[in-house]
Order: C-alpha cells, then structure tokens, then sequence
DNA sequence: CTGGATGTGTAGTATGTAGTACACACTACA
DNA sequence: TGTAGTGTGTACTACATACTACACATCCAG
C-alpha cells in the first residue's frame, strides 16, 4: 500500500464516524492547503515533509515511524543516531538486515532490561 | 572535524609520498569539477551526493560511512534496512541511543554469530 | 623563462522538494 | 433553491541540491 492511498483509506475510515475527518478539515487542522493534501492522497504528489508527516501521523492518530516509512524517509532522530556511531551502527544494521523480527524484538527488550 | 577539512587532510597526507594525490587529479578520477571538489574541501560548498561521497572515499581509501556520516548524511542502504520494517527497527535505535559502544558491538558480533 | 600543473573565484544550470493560491464542479441539507 | 462544504485541476513560487564551465594567478621543473 502507497503512503497516499493508505492516508485516504485511515481519514475515511476516521470519515465513517467523525465528520471532521473531511479532507478540507484534515488538511486545515495540518496546516496544509485542501489541493495539497489531495494530491498527497492521490499520489499525484511525492509525500510532504517529515514535519508535515508528522503532523498528520497525529491528526489521523497513525505510527508517525509507519508513516514517514510508506513515504520512503527514515526519521532525522534516527538518522541522528546512526551518523552519532557511524561505522559502528552502520554494521549493526547490516547484521541485522536478514534476521527475523523475534530476534530484533528480543535485542531491543535486552537492551531496554540494561543488561550491559 | 568537518567533512571538507577531513578530506582535505587526509588527500594531503596520501600526497606527502604520491604526487597523484593532487586535488585535480583526485577531481579527474572521482568523476567531479577540481573547482568544486576544491569548494567540498574548504566548505564552501555543502557536501556532495552519497554516491560522489563513496567514489571519493573508494579512491582516498576512507571508509564510506564515516564519511557519510560527516557529510550528515546515512547510507541509502541502512535506510531501506529500517524502512522495511520500520516501527520495530525505530524502537530497536531508540533503544541504543545511550547504549555504550561495548555494548552495541557485542550485540552485533552475537547476531553475527547467528544465535537466535 | 616558459609551459604544464596547481588551487580557486565567479557565474550559471538542471532537477528536486515542499509547498501556496485560486477557480471549478459537485453534493447535501435546511 | 441557494448556500455551505466537499474534492480536485491548473498554475505558480521559493528554496535546496548537485553540480558544470571558464577564467585567473601562482608555482616549479626542465
């Protein structure tokens, strides 16, 4: 599912029991004109800014790291994160890229329980 | 120290014992202008794409992800890694913010070592 | 003492990013 | 039946990114 057709589906749904999930509203609360955020939503456009991403990851009550990745862009805190470390986090993620979801999940739950 | 003066430095040492290591001539075979690697040098200019980024660092033998990383900028390849399964990756780098460098490497070389 | 190599200043270009502004046609409802 | 709200087409803008092209002054090697 594209970042656009997957923002339309969430406000619709939103839209179902809540008129002010209109995409004239939406767009007012973001901070973005209506023919914009249509566009997005059409994929007429490429996605907006990770400010604005953000912005509507919490009008919709969406993941903002879901959202800012269906859009193809990694979050700056994360990129911060990385360049901070950089050849060291660089082969972290390299090893990481082939192991299943468990053993990721179970990392970052060791690693939150402090054990170093 | 910042991403020009780094490249500077490091081209002028290579040319201390190789005359090849001229800025035209590292300008020639990575592919770019010797008036802008010149300006990449003393920061005049902002740094150059990741892809001239890895062609400079192939041909002044520095690892790319430093460098990247001191251009402010994180590897395409890293970045798909944690756009594909994004939530889970966000949380996992959120997590090793403050990890120490020890711990960040044990994690890796046990995921190297495949014991999940 | 000159011709090739060196680094740099200035000007300009193409493409991408991130939007705004306005007009239009349609629908619903009071 | 008109008016308020809805989504969308077209045109445009400002700024950043990623460079090229050419001219200039300097150096130093034969």
């Amino acid at each position: 599912m594209s970042f656009g057709s997957h923002l339309r589906q969430v406000r619709e749904r939103r839209l179902g029991n809540d008129r002010s999930y209109s995409l004239r509203q939406v767009a007012r609360r973001v901070g973005v004109e209506p023919a914009y955020l249509s566009k997005i939503e059409r994929g007429v456009t490429s996605p907006p800014s990770e400010a604005t991403i953000r912005r509507i990851a919490e009008d919709l009550g969406e993941d903002p790291d879901l959202l800012l990745a269906m859009a193809g862009k990694v979050s700056k805190d994360l990129q911060e994160i990385i360049i901070r470390r950089a050849p060291l986090f660089a082969d972290l993620l390299r090893q990481l890229r082939e192991a299943p979801d468990h053993a990721v999940l179970r990392i970052a739950r060791e690693v939150r329980d402090g054990d170093w």
